[in-house]
DNA sequence: CGAGCATGCGGAG
DNA sequence: TCCGCCTGCTCGG
């Protein structure tokens, strides 16, 4: 689920899996056969996610910048089997036998389906499928991707203040400001709609009618959630008194949420129908009796 | 098998 | 604001 909470999942599992080690990069797709080249063999130095995009820093001073967008995702095998960081996909069939090369390097299976990306060292490999973005960058173009971002929460460097100057100020609604990576950073429509439900605010109201503390409550319940989604490894939002089974570990699935994909259900807290709206091309979720309009 | 759908974004208009 | 694109899953016929 490429929020991000997954990626800087990918960053860690990068780092813990790829990290201080050379790293063989190639393109089964040919896709990213140019850029693949340019790191291919180095090691990698630095694994970082800044909101939705992931980058891996080479010792070369090179940087892999990856975007999943709507369905992108990584696969990853190593010796106690495959599994998938990024958009929803079956799992695959889990193959413990690796063969190696004579230079110790994992002899990943054959591509299944388009690979844009494929990265094996000496205990796995990882295959990236459908990004929307994977290019080798230098130092100062990564800088200024990130520049162009809002405060991530997941971030030990992110600014709350930054965020609020600009939603302060805004006539558009805070529906759509939390989706604007400019603004806040990582915020996909999965913690747009249940953070605003967890907060009992109406989705259209302008940024400039929130309240200083309206603002401070959102960043850090968003900060606690996406917190939650890097440790569990899915976006649950629902409390323990809104489920079925309070006490259900791992929490099943259907549990999960207030309102994404709910649409006339039976609000969780009040019983009203989950509304839907389709605004700028995506789905908004939300509910009228928490949510009031005002 | 095709259509529809999805946690996203960039560019055209 | 709309369209196109990246991929793969699910559902209906």
């Amino acid at each position: 689920m490429p929020e991000g909470h997954t990626l800087h999942r990918l960053a860690a599992h990068f780092d813990k899996t790829f990290g201080g080690g050379a790293v063989r990069v190639s393109s089964p797709q040919g896709r990213f056969a140019d850029g693949a080249a340019l790191v291919d063999g180095r090691v990698l130095a630095e694994s970082e996610a800044h909101g939705k995009h992931l980058f891996l820093g080479f010792d070369s001073g090179a940087w892999l910048r990856v975007h999943l967008g709507l369905y992108g995702a990584w696969t990853f095998g190593d010796a106690d089997g495959e599994r998938h960081l990024g958009a929803p996909r079956a799992a695959g069939a889990t193959s413990v036998e690796l063969d190696r090369d004579p230079d110790g390097f994992v002899v990943p299976p054959a591509p299944v389906g388009a690979v844009r990306a494929r990265m094996v060292n000496t205990s796995g490999w990882a295959d990236l499928r459908g990004p929307s973005a994977c290019e080798v960058v230098t130092e100062d173009e990564k800088i200024a991707v990130q520049d162009k971002l809002g405060p991530d929460p997941l971030r030990a460097d992110a600014d709350p203040e930054r965020a609020w100057a600009r939603v302060s100020r805004s006539r558009t609604t805070v529906a759509a400001l939390l989706m604007r990576q400019d603004i806040v950073a990582g915020i996909g429509n999965i913690y747009r709609a249940e953070s605003l439900f967890r907060a009992g605010i109406d989705p259209m109201t302008p940024g400039r009618e929130l309240t200083r503390d309206q603002w401070d409550a959102l960043w850090q319940d968003l900060g606690g959630l996406l917190r939650d989604g890097v440790r569990d490894g899915y976006i649950i939002t629902t409390r323990p008194e809104h489920r079925p089974d309070p006490d259900a570990h791992p929490v099943p699935r259907p549990d999960t949420l207030y309102v994404c994909y709910r649409t006339g259900d039976p609000c969780r807290v009040c019983s009203s129908p989950i509304a839907a709206a389709e605004l700028a091309g995506r789905t908004l979720y939300w509910c009228p009796g928490c949510q009031p309009a005002r």
